[in-house]
DNA sequence: GCCGTTTTCGGCCCGACTGTTTTCAGTCG
């Protein structure tokens, strides 16, 4: 399914590229609604490709099916390259600083000759950028603080794009026969948020390394191999992230893993407490890495501290005293909180989607479509919820087997108000609350509307509370600490929202949140039921956040769910 | 570039906010 990926990402970077050469608009839109399309198949595009069913895919029609085939034979197409000789590769970058679209890019470009964000970050230094129709000291200071952004960033990717491409590499790796063994290191199976590259260890017979770096190197999702030596190989895939692979031979396989998973301040951190105990890495007889990380734990005297914890903010302590967390899993989850039917911006119908949980097998879950503030996303209106909730009665009277709870993900307006009145509020099960506008407001403002939000008693939930998307959209400046602690007060649960472009609350927020007392959710939002299975990136956040499943409101039984539900705040 | 019980041409989710303006273009969700 890698190549959906890749054909996806393709048209995606072409649609970047149209819009900045002036193309067509709806062209352009042509280009990302197959891309998104492409992504969301479950079918293997390739197959679809040979069966010459391409055009059954929404959005596809004759000339981009050509442009597909195109991909799948030659790796890339004509129009794209044309393109690309056209338009710098540096502008496509300018187009994730915020408040920079393609009409600005392009002004830039044409105004002052700037290819690249070093160019660009020079001209807003010394305030060229103002001399530009349309553009003044606010678009430079914002330039110039989009790329601060960038740099933290430090071409680290979302573990949403990086896991799948390391899941596959991975089992790529493990189908060769020399390969005896192969697991992820690094930040990736610590399950980081923002991944740099995806570490690989294989353990293989010395003999055979070679072979399987040379192999590694072969694989058509490789572009190009940045750095080898006879151990390593540091690779640049088509989706523009780096892969590391190290072979080992089997009797080192399990500690270069656990040495290599990290982070470097948990290894400082264990190194500092083991200063005056010898670890035991020579324990035999292990099955797994994590068999063998327990025993090495264990010969220091601390309890098992899984990946997600190495980070060095306690966890060692915490493993001494016998005081870490049980960590929340996926499977301790009883429903999704956060849903979104074709009654708004979702794909599927209602039906679909509650199939879709049935059969992950979840007690309850909450349908929460847009409110009528985003239009774009045909947000409901009074009515339209009310009939909303005529419909989930009639799916609740044929369906005993799951509880769906009717909801509402209301819109909290520039100044506070919610986007429905409270009599329409108090007519559903559920109420999250969330802001889709006015990011920029001052921060005294955007801590207002949140905190209006948490003191409405309909609101069960304010989702996605940061607002940040990853790698994308730092989060709204507000006083996160006087919300966390008014969410307390209110009772109100906080989410953790598990689409990978945003995990917002993040592990240490989180961490922070549950620890002054408060309760959160960990939901989906998902647009297509596909994206259920987004809920793992939710928990691992969770986890990373040391939060336990008593924390999570809906790892509840649905009666304490209901009775919190009711509670009155 | 796609799509069609409004169609094979002429549509294609739209409204708020921001920063730049002196009435609006560009960006964003």
């Amino acid at each position: 399914m890698m190549k959906n990926m890749e054909v996806a990402w393709l048209f995606d970077q072409t649609a970047d590229l149209m819009e900045i050469a002036g193309d067509d608009a709806y062209r352009v839109r042509a280009y990302r609604q197959a891309s998104r399309s492409i992504a969301d198949l479950d079918e293997d595009i390739e197959t679809l490709y040979q069966q010459r069913r391409l055009q059954e895919i929404p959005g596809i029609g004759k000339e981009l099916g050509k442009k597909i085939g195109e991909i799948l034979t030659t790796g890339s197409f004509s129009f794209y390259d044309r393109l690309r000789e056209k338009v710098p590769a540096g502008l496509v970058i300018m187009l994730e600083l915020p408040g920079l679209g393609p009409k600005s890019v392009r002004s830039i470009y044409q105004g002052l000759g700037i290819t690249s964000l070093e160019e660009l970050e020079q001209a807003a230094r010394e305030k060229k950028i103002r001399g530009l129709p349309g553009m003044g000291s606010k678009t430079e200071l914002g330039i110039l603080r989009g790329i601060e952004m960038l740099k933290g960033r430090g071409g680290r990717v979302p573990i949403g794009l990086a896991l799948p491409l390391g899941e596959e590499m991975r089992s790529y790796l493990a189908g060769l026969p020399e390969v005896q063994g192969v697991e992820f290191a690094g930040s990736l199976r610590r399950w980081k948020d923002l991944v740099g590259d995806i570490d690989l260890v294989a353990s293989v017979a010395e003999t055979d390394w070679e072979k399987v770096l040379g192999g590694f190197a072969q694989h058509p999702r490789i572009k190009k191999v940045l750095e080898a030596d006879p151990q390593r190989a540091l690779v640049q895939t088509v989706l523009g992230v780096n892969i590391e692979l190290i072979v080992v031979s089997p009797r080192e396989f399990f500690l270069t893993v656990f040495r290599d998973t990290g982070s470097k301040a948990h290894w400082s951190a264990l190194e500092r407490y083991a200063a005056d105990r010898r670890p035991d890495f020579s324990v035999g007889g292990c099955s797994s890495v994590s068999e063998f990380e327990k025993m090495v734990y264990l010969s220091l005297g601390l309890e098992y501290i899984v990946p997600e914890l190495r980070e060095d903010r306690g966890e060692i302590d915490a493993a001494a005293s016998g005081t870490l967390p049980a960590l929340v899993e996926v499977s301790d989850l009883r429903g999704d909180l956060h849903l979104h039917t074709d009654w708004s911006d979702g794909v599927n119908q209602l039906e679909v989607m509650v199939d879709a949980a049935r059969r992950r097998g979840y007690e309850y879950i909450a349908i929460t479509e847009h409110s009528k503030f985003l239009t774009i996303s045909r947000g409901l209106t009074e009515e339209r919820l009310l009939q909303q909730v005529e419909a989930i009665g009639k799916i609740n009277r044929e369906n005993p087997g799951l509880r769906v709870l009717t909801g509402i993900e209301v819109d909290i307006l520039g100044d506070g108000q919610l986007d429905l009145p409270d009599h329409v509020l108090a007519e559903v099960d559920l109420v999250i609350a969330s802001i889709h506008s006015g990011f920029r407001q001052e921060p005294e403002r955007i801590t207002r509307r949140l905190l209006a939000a948490l003191e409405n008693p309909n609101v069960d939930i304010v989702a996605h509370p940061t607002g940040r998307m990853l790698a994308r959209r730092e989060p709204y400046a507000f006083d996160l600490e006087l919300v966390m602690r008014t969410a307390v007060q209110t009772r109100t649960a906080l989410e953790i929202n598990a689409s990978p472009d945003r995990l917002d609350l993040n592990d240490e927020h989180a961490r922070r949140f549950t620890e002054m007392g408060g309760v959160l959710a960990i939901n989906t939002d998902a647009h297509d039921c596909r994206r259920l299975d987004d809920i793992r990136f939710g928990v691992m956040t969770a986890r990373r956040g040391w939060v336990s499943a008593d924390r999570v409101i809906n790892a509840w039984p649905l009666d304490k769910l209901l009775e919190w539900l009711n509670r009155g705040d």
